[in-house]
DNA sequence: CAAGAGATCATCT
DNA sequence: GATGATCTCTTGA
């Protein structure tokens, strides 16, 4: 069952527990990718100064002021594509970053598009898995309730989330300690423990 | 295995 | 002109 609207419609952190055990769909071409959301971080708004929206709306993070449900990407270090899925209410900047799937399907075609072929280290973090499946910014903006990318509801089984602060955001003063990282206990799929 | 540095450029000041 | 919501490779034990 694909998530709707309202699924990303809510407050931000809500949104980023209950994407964990979902199956993140990346159809290319006659590829289907799929993972199982095992990190997650959220970007809560205009104050929380490590979400890029906290320095006012720019032409690069304009998605996230937009209709919740879209996708966010963005080029980090130069380099490296980071996938966002915008959360909360119409004018209300605030995100949940994908930072680690565990691989599922078309594990093949993702080892082609990184190097190694460490089933542990397709996926495992921001920057890898938008290359494992291929997720550029030219899907910056797209609707993640249509077809190219969206979340899948299987079902998950039950497990216990783990809480920490986020990563690699030193700058962002007060706001650096905030427990709004969420990963899967146990999983072997996160980027860091 | 841990730590450190380099890569590399869009975005914002 | 500075700075990253990172990754990989190299070094050294």
């Amino acid at each position: 069952m694909k998530l709707q609207r309202e699924f990303y419609d809510r407050n931000t952190l809500i949104v980023a527990k209950d994407l964990l055990g979902k199956y993140l769909v990346r159809n290319f071409e006659e590829i289907r990718f799929v993972g199982k959301i095992v990190e997650v971080e959220g970007y809560c708004g205009p104050h929380d100064l490590a979400c890029h929206a906290s320095r006012g709306k720019t032409k690069r993070c304009e998605v996230m002021f937009g209709t919740p449900g879209y996708a966010y990407v963005y080029i980090t270090y130069g380099l490296y594509n980071m996938l966002n899925f915008v959360t909360e209410g119409m004018g209300y900047p605030a995100a949940v970053l994908i930072r680690a799937l565990e691989p599922i399907e078309r594990l093949s075609k993702m080892k082609e598009n990184r190097r190694g072929d460490d089933i542990k280290n397709l996926c495992s973090g921001p920057g890898k898995l938008t290359q494992a499946l291929m997720i550029t910014r030219e899907h910056n903006g797209i609707d993640v309730t249509k077809d190219e990318i969206f979340v899948e509801d299987k079902g998950s089984g039950h497990f216990e989330i783990v809480t920490t602060p986020r990563i690699g955001i030193d700058y962002a003063k007060e706001y650096k300690n905030k427990p709004w990282r969420f990963y899967i206990k146990g999983s072997e799929f996160i980027s860091i423990k």
